[in-house]
DNA sequence: ATCCAGGTTGTCC
DNA sequence: GGACAACATGGA
């Protein structure tokens, strides 16, 4: 993998295990676009960029390396090594099919104050609701940047900001009961009660209870908030969709070739089932069992 | 109309 | 500890 200056764009050449759409697409953030096939535009800790994927090459469209170097590398987890993990993973048969349905899926290090933001809005959601409330947040509190499209673009609003309004005032993000759960992580991220940067390093269950004392915070959000906002990979958060999956193919717990990182496991597991959910889904419900006597 | 969506809370036992 | 309804929105 090279990373070089291309005119006013950046160039990162001879990627592997990477799928820029598999990976902005599989529900692990929600404000990035597809403007064209393998052409997505984004806005991450209020820096809007366009990155297009061409086979083994990246292009972060109008970007200097020093920021390519201080943003994007990280937030696109470039340097881990995948591959060494996949055939690891590989050893399961399960995870081995998983991985081979998406080979070019990461998990993405995102602010952590916008996923914590996030994945307290997608409880009980649904991903293009979620997807719209949080374009609302943005575009009612957040800072407007000049993009690099004629739209208008807008940062994600800063916990301080937020923690000054009130539920009425979130009203418009028509977030549900969610709005108050908001302004409760707004107020104790900002008064210090829940200190984000000392979860890159706590103990992961110290960690897990810091975010849990956030209302609408439970065991998911929670592990959702440390894998994709903290890139704790230790982190497992079980979904309907995981739960699904360790109940059909793992009753015994992850295989052993998971453990260290069951988080990134978790990340082919839950793409895999969820896009051929046909395998997933329950086969009849209650009532319809019970109306075929 | 009813069910579901990357769940959590409060309230029972 | 586990079970279970309620919670707001909007799409299928």
């Amino acid at each position: 993998m090279n990373y070089a200056a291309d005119g006013e764009d950046v160039l990162l050449t001879g990627v592997t295990d990477f799928s820029l759409r598999d990976t902005l697409l599989c529900g692990q953030c929600f404000r990035w676009q597809e403007l064209a096939p393998d052409v997505f535009s984004g806005i991450v800790d209020a820096r809007p960029m366009t990155v297009e994927q061409q086979a083994d090459t990246l292009r972060f469209r109008r970007c200097t390396v020093r920021e390519f170097e201080r943003l994007w590398m990280d937030y696109f987890d470039l340097s881990r090594d995948y591959k060494a993990l996949k055939r690891r993973f590989s050893e399961d048969a399960v995870l081995s099919t998983a991985i081979r349905f998406a080979p070019g899926l990461r998990v993405l290090r995102q602010p952590a104050w916008e996923t914590l933001c996030s994945f307290i809005i997608s409880q009980n959601n649904n991903i293009k609701r979620i997807k719209g409330i949080i374009a609302r947040l943005c575009e009612q509190f957040g800072q407007p940047i000049h993009g690099q499209g004629c739209e208008p673009a807008y940062s994600f609003p800063d916990a301080a900001v937020l923690a000054r309004l009130s539920e009425q005032e979130l009203a418009p993000l028509r977030a549900g009961w969610r709005a108050a759960y908001l302004l409760d992580a707004a107020k104790k991220v900002t008064l210090g009660t829940v200190a984000l940067d000392a979860l890159y390093t706590d103990p992961i269950d110290l960690a897990r209870a810091s975010l849990r004392q956030i209302k609408g915070v439970g065991p998911k959000v929670a592990d959702c908030v440390l894998l994709y906002g903290f890139a704790r990979t230790e982190a497992f958060p079980l979904d309907v969709w995981m739960k699904r999956v360790m109940e059909r193919y793992y009753p015994d717990g992850l295989p052993a070739c998971a453990t260290g990182h069951p988080g990134l496991a978790q990340q082919y597991l839950f793409h895999y089932i969820r896009c051929c959910e046909e395998l997933a889904r329950p086969v009849l419900k209650k009532e319809k069992i019970a109306a075929v006597g």
